[in-house]
DNA sequence: AGCTATTCATAAGT
DNA sequence: TACTTATGAATAGCT
């Protein structure tokens, strides 16, 4: 980003690497720093260098915001094993009661599917209204948002191609123009469509195919 | 960092601070994603923002950075949860089949009410979307029954009453006027209101009260 | 959402 | 590893 534009793969030169990545990384965890004062967001942030070391930062407590991820986007692995932990301790002087538990969430499940409703009166319809449409504006909100994250994943990976490519054309217009042989159709026609005014034409195509 | 250089304090205006929460937020990501890159670094980063909301981003799997970090820096909650279920699992063979269930059965649960979807692809969270969107039109349907089936009898004893009343009118009219003692302003008020052409004025009421 | 004047970050060189 | 510098990037303040 300086004396000559890079293009963003991996640096090949150990040394220019490692260099890159210390300047890189303090560069990454101050603008950490400076979003989560100037925003009053919480932050944690994990990089392990290619050789294995660990660096991190958190504007607060790193287990804290993890922890908060956990619940927010309802990663499973250690809340259904601590709920599965909670229940049987609770439960686990019967069996009995755990299968009561089990019949009551099926009960419930069934609910929420829409069935075995003859039990309910207005309040409770209503309640398990609200409760599904509550269920059903996460679910697509989330799935949309996915769709977000993914097409915008795919545009700066273009952006990255399209970067890529126009240095490398610009190389090959540096090159000594030793050899004539080219312009056949193909070829031709390949470089144009590089050309073309509108680099992201097939990111829309791409999350498509994706989705 | 433009036009004037400002302090790192957190930002008064909310405007303000929304607006360069997302600009900022975009640089810090793409910063992350070049550094692993170019770097080959492996990187986990988690925003909030100060409304709650979450980011995320990792070159890699998020769990697997965020337990690589655990083992590394030798943190424990998660070691100590699952040592204690697998305690558990030794005790007994059938509470633990029934809280696995349970568990399974907890994440379903959830996941209709539009929680833990994270471990869900396009195609389950489609599926989890129809599934959701089914139930609430049954449960909706049900409780548009219910309101139908109780409006219709409200209905009818209304007819029926209104019948019966203008039968004992007719029968009070036929009576012999042995007796004037009646037309106060109250009960002719009544009475105008018993005939009114809305029969059904009140059935709304009634609803309302049970549902 | 865009724009642009500036400040900031940093690739290459020492 | 640390410093310098020329230049590409990010972005604060506006519109």
């Amino acid at each position: 980003m300086t004396r000559k534009r890079i293009q963003i793969k991996k640096i090949d030169n150990v040394a220019a690497r490692q260099v890159t990545f210390s300047k890189r990384r303090r560069g990454l965890f101050k603008k950490a720093h400076e979003l989560s004062v100037l925003c009053d967001a919480e932050i944690a942030l994990i990089v392990f260098s290619a050789t294995g070391k660990l660096f991190d930062y958190s504007s607060a407590s790193m287990e804290k915001v993890i922890e908060r991820r956990n619940q927010q986007s309802g990663k499973g692995i250690d809340r259904s094993v601590t709920s599965a932990y909670h229940g049987l301790q609770v439960g686990s002087r019967t069996c009995v009661s755990l299968s009561k538990e089990m019949a009551e969430k099926t009960h419930q499940l069934r609910q929420l599917k829409g069935e075995e409703l003859q039990g309910l009166g207005y309040e409770g319809l209503n309640h398990l209204e609200k409760l599904v449409e509550g269920g059903l504006r996460r679910v697509t909100e989330t799935k949309d948002e996915r769709f977000f994250k993914e097409i915008s994943t795919l545009k700066m990976k273009g952006a990255e191609l399209v970067e890529e490519n126009q240095q490398l054309k610009q190389q090959m217009e540096n090159l000594p123009h030793m050899v004539h042989v080219q312009p056949s159709e193909s070829i031709a026609h390949a470089g144009s469509s590089e050309n073309s005014t509108q680099p992201y034409n097939n990111s829309h195509d791409i999350s498509l195919t994706l989705g």
